[in-house]
DNA sequence: CCTACCGATCGGTAGG
DNA sequence: CCTACCGATCGGTAGG
């Protein structure tokens, strides 16, 4: 009697819907996602798209939850079985370049968080939580591995983060804008001369 | 009798444009600028902002010109005085540093870089182009670097250019995105690693 | 999930 | 440089 579809059903079009988001923030930006393109692409209404979040707001954060997740599922958790310390670290970083290489995706996280980085509000919190989880992972892992005697004890971990850093956001934009093959071989020497193995 | 302009007039409403549109382009993004905001701001009407350039994009290609061109007076420019080689490239790239921390300025032309990554035409094209003559500087640089000793014989030029490019990536992060006030200096201190004094 | 609609704003034009 | 206006689209709501 009642069209009303079930909750998996429901939660299959949230899905589809910030899939579909996800995909076109990563041309036009998270600012760029509009509801009446998205419900153009789906072959749904505006009401039907906008009514799973609420705002336009929600969605982003939904998107940027999404990409964020997938980020972990692919880097970190690839390498929770590798030796902790500068070899876990190591491999994560590789890990990266390589996500970043395929289909010349580059890193979401890192777009949004220049797009964002002058619009104070949730979705820059959001970014910048992120961040700092990585940042976190990163520092942990490097302190590891000058506590092991993998580094040099006078390192200075903030500082050898802050290279590793530019280092993926070199490969990103190797690989977004100028859609670079040497991309992640080029990240990968670089890593090799901040973390020798 | 007319209540036309003179040329001087009209040149510095243009200017003033240009201004106010870099002004808002280094929050919004450049295309987040709108013919209406800027109107607003500047207390003139759409037709008249908007009649110095024709059409948005001749807008977006007007600022990027102007910060371009602010970059090469800031950056290349305040340094040829210095050796040709190792030398004048550590200092263009202290300079760089010293400019994005200035305000929490960043780097516009970075931002624009991401912003454009994926939206083809005229601005990608623009931003390509100055970003490739930066790129070629940093080069014949470091051409000039290897040939002169200061750097091994077996350097990589393009790998050397990409970590230095990483460097000043992890700085305009850090500037825009966490107004990290250490952020010149730990760029010193990496460009110090690559280009040894 | 839909249709139908809201006020606001978009880039841009006509005409002066 | 202005006023007045164009069609298109924006995010979002009411009601079903």
């Amino acid at each position: 009697m009642s069209p009303r579809k079930s909750v998996i059903e429901t939660a299959a079009t949230r899905t589809r819907i910030i899939e579909c988001a996800l995909a076109s923030a990563s041309a036009e930006g998270l600012e760029g996602v509009t509801i009446g393109r998205l419900a153009g692409e789906l072959a749904m209404s505006k009401a039907g798209v906008i009514g799973h979040f609420g705002t336009k707001e929600v969605l982003q954060l939904a998107v940027l939850d999404t990409a964020v997740d997938r980020f972990v599922r692919r880097v970190p958790a690839r390498v929770v079985g590798a030796r902790p310390g500068a070899e876990r670290l190591a491999r994560a970083f590789g890990e990266w370049f390589d996500y970043m290489a395929d289909d010349h995706r580059g890193c979401f996280l890192t777009s949004v968080a220049t797009e964002f980085d002058d619009r104070p509000g949730p979705v820059r919190d959001a970014v910048i939580a992120a961040l700092s989880r990585w940042s976190a992972y990163v520092l942990d892992e490097l302190g590891t591995a000058v506590d092991s005697g993998e580094l040099p004890r006078d390192t200075d971990p903030d500082q050898l983060a802050f290279e590793l850093n530019g280092v993926a956001l070199a490969t990103a934009q190797a690989v977004q804008l100028h859609h670079d093959p040497l991309a992640a071989t080029r990240a990968r020497r670089a890593l090799a001369r901040l973390l020798p193995p």
